[in-house]
DNA sequence: GGCCCGTTCGAACGTCCGTTCGAGTGAACT
DNA sequence: AGTTCACTCGAACGGACGTTCGAACGGGCC
């Protein structure tokens, strides 16, 4: 149960701090885990002993708190940007799915992280970030519904709208930038054209790789 | 690091009781996580003491590792049965899809821990469980180049698969048997028809919920 | 100088975990 | 009756973990 507060409230150079430590933490939670992962490892990795890191934040369930937050709000944020000036639905939402992609390949750790440990929170923290969670499914739900407009009730828009964050979401198994021989922009270009036209009509590119 | 071998090889009630030990643990590790999940927990979901978990399993991990192995077996045996007689390869890839969301259906707790914890196993038991996936994939993967067979190579069908997983597997992470109104074949016959045709030209029934 | 206070840290504390040990049980076999 | 052997378990061991404590450092202010 988080009491959702910082140790300590406003002092200077606390913002900067912190994010550097949200930042090592996300690198370690990636990659073994938040439950694998111990302080002495975030501490070694943000260069700070280990009783430091509890003079900016209080618990180990706040970090995983503080950065599934940022992440969401920056997605959210990130997502009106990008929407901005268009009206063309289908380009309005191969925008969306652009801004999610970039985002996964500038902020890797972190969104692994998010996409990992969504049920890892407990009580109010969890329900802190599923609010933003939804917030942010809402707004793409909103924009597949805005896909067919005059075919009645749109059919499955829910559904759909999982299974197309099923398919981004997905992406951390199996993406690696040494591997996979396609920028990110073509390949939210290809997960756009699969979830609104499907597999057997979607022209494409080219997304091989050697292996498997 | 596994030995990959049991405590004791072939015993009289020795499968048996195992398989109910499997059943627990992936109760337990579903619940909680695999990391987070303690084999006290494991004991008291199985009605055998602490110290009897031993005398059927090496250790935690091998828990893990039998859950893998069998559940991915599983798929591939079933996937292989639906096929039998289908020759129309749209037929055939809804029928692969229906394998995997009734498998999920029937096995909630071990296919989550199988999508969950994929990366969590190491060394050799985790390429041993690495294989079985890859066939299961390579599988699905030849069922996706099968649909376009005159198109010239079949662009990007690796990504589209691996999209197409992303899809069935995030399923975990919304499916809840009381607040979604479809049943499990309507969900496969959606899921088909979205990667198949997109979700601009998928006819298809309604899966809404109350809320979210 | 003397004091405050934000910051840092080494060293511990208490807890929980995976695993092991050794003793005990009872059915099968000689 | 005695021996064997699969099976079960309470009790403990050693270690890792999240967190806390109290002391130290160092720059700004009286």
């Amino acid at each position: 149960m988080l009491p959702l507060q910082t140790a300590r409230k406003r002092t200077p150079a606390f913002d900067g701090k912190r994010l550097h430590l949200l930042d090592a933490a996300a690198r370690v939670f990636c990659a073994v885990g938040y439950d694998k992962a111990s302080m002495r490892r975030v501490s070694a990795e943000a260069r700070v002993s280990l009783a430091g890191i509890y003079h900016y934040v209080a618990s180990k369930e706040e970090l995983l708190y503080w950065i599934q937050l940022h992440t969401f709000d920056s997605l959210l944020r990130g997502l009106e940007n990008s929407l901005d000036g268009l009206v063309d639905p289908r380009q309005r939402l191969a925008a969306a799915i652009r801004n999610h992609v970039r985002h996964f390949g500038e902020n890797m750790h972190k969104l692994k992280v998010c996409a990992r440990e969504l049920e890892t929170l407990e009580g109010e923290a969890y329900d802190d970030v599923r609010e933003r969670r939804r917030s942010y499914f809402e707004a793409v739900h909103g924009l597949v519904k805005e896909l067919r407009p005059r075919h009645g009730v749109p059919l499955g828009s829910w559904l759909a709208t999982a299974n197309l964050f099923g398919m981004l979401n997905w992406f951390y198994q199996w993406y690696d930038p040494d591997r996979i021989r396609v920028s990110l922009d073509d390949l939210a270009a290809q997960q756009t054209a699969l979830f609104l036209d499907g597999y057997t009509a979607s022209a494409s590119g080219d997304g091989r790789r050697e292996t498997e």
